[in-house]
DNA sequence: GCTAAGTTCTGAACCACATTCGAGA
DNA sequence: ATTCTCGAATGTGGTTCAGAACTTA
């Protein structure tokens, strides 16, 4: 991890022109990286519209005002005056957020993750108003995976425990999961891939790799005396596209985005009861009376309720355990949990 | 730059059986 | 034309594994 400032994809991201704030975003998560990058624009797009506080993040009113702002797909009404991005790698006390951190997760004013490096993004709404949001990063991850590898591979199994742990910005954890969150109607699948989707950019190094789906541009890396000049030439050009033209991109874009469909669809309930109540050994479907007979010696991970566990009597009543699903509940709590929340979120 | 070895990731296959479908009586 | 019967087809989810894709030395 560099220093900040950093260059990135042949831009500065300092100064920019208040036209830039959907722009940015469409530069920093280009378009094969759609989800995030579309989340990244909402954000955005919040910063350039919340000018109600200094800091947006701080009180449970602007939480609200964000998330709505998150999954609202309507303009900014408003425009930043500065986009900041900062990458740092020393913890340093965000300049006005003192509500902004978990108090008790500070050290004589500093933050401490060992092992971690911080992205920020600052946002200056105004010459007094700023905003600040940090995400941290595993700098001892090394991998430079293919990005939309990655975003390809979320949908799929969206998998994040198989990474190193991270931290990101605590408040933006609570944010996301808030109540209000859900009582939004948050907990579909595709705003749950907004979660994830942040959390995966953070987990997995990914704006390291960013730059390898733009070969041709230059990578992530601080400024040498070279790119000094570019910063100096950053307030009047950001990447490849034109506002226009990454308007129309994002436009195009947000249509493409809301086609989609995230959703498995379950042709028969019925079916899915009886496969999620159905025994199974070793991930297949298992005869209800073979299932009682398994020794225990092939029933995975299970110290007792073994018999509860095999004898399988038809559907329950109680069919949403704690990970959803009666038989199929009891059968989970032999698993690791972490095992179990990697495939809990097969859709 | 090329190659081999190692790692990560994806997607198809597998399983049992209740339900659904459609042809024939 | 309507109802009934019965065999075939379908759909459902967790796990495994082959092979593709990628990284590293």
């Amino acid at each position: 991890m560099s220093s900040h400032p950093f260059v990135f994809d042949g831009s500065f991201y300092q100064h920019s022109t208040p036209e830039m704030v959907s722009n940015d975003a469409d530069i920093l998560f280009p378009e094969p990286f759609s989800p995030f990058h579309d989340s990244a624009i909402d954000i955005f797009q919040h910063l350039s519209n919340n000018q109600d506080t200094q800091n947006p993040v701080l009180n449970s009113n602007s939480v609200d005002s964000f998330t709505a702002n998150i999954l609202s797909s309507s303009p900014p009404t408003h425009q930043l005056k500065n986009l900041t991005l900062y990458q740092i790698t020393n913890m340093q006390p965000l300049a006005n957020g003192s509500d902004f951190v978990d108090t008790s997760n500070l050290t004589n004013g500093y933050y401490d993750f060992p092992g971690l490096d911080a992205l920020e993004v600052k946002t200056e709404l105004g010459s007094d108003l700023s905003c600040n949001y940090r995400f941290f990063v595993p700098n001892s991850y090394s991998g430079s995976e293919n990005v939309a590898k990655v975003m390809q591979r979320s949908y799929s199994s969206n998998s994040f425990d198989s990474k190193p742990s991270f931290v990101y910005q605590p408040h933006f954890d609570t944010l996301l999961e808030s109540s209000s969150y859900e009582n939004q109607g948050l907990s579909s699948p595709e705003n749950s891939l907004l979660i994830s989707d942040l959390r995966r950019v953070c987990s997995t190094g990914d704006l390291k790799n960013i730059k390898t789906a733009h070969p041709t541009q230059r990578s992530f890396s601080s400024p040498s005396a070279t790119e000094t000049s570019l910063i100096e030439e950053a307030n009047f050009k950001v990447g490849r596209y034109s506002a226009d033209e990454r308007k129309e991109r994002i436009s195009k874009y947000r249509a493409k985005r809301n086609q989609r469909n995230f959703t498995k669809t379950i042709k028969y309930a019925c079916r899915k009861t009886l496969a999620d109540n159905r025994p199974r050994i070793r991930g297949r479907f298992a005869r209800n009376d073979e299932a009682g007979e398994i020794p225990k010696a092939a029933c995975f991970v299970r110290d007792e309720d073994e018999d509860e566990l095999w004898h399988f009597d038809g559907l329950h009543e109680e069919e949403d355990g704690p990970f959803g699903g009666g038989g199929g509940g009891d059968f989970a709590n032999g698993y690791d949990q972490t095992q179990l929340q990697y495939h809990s979120y097969g859709y």
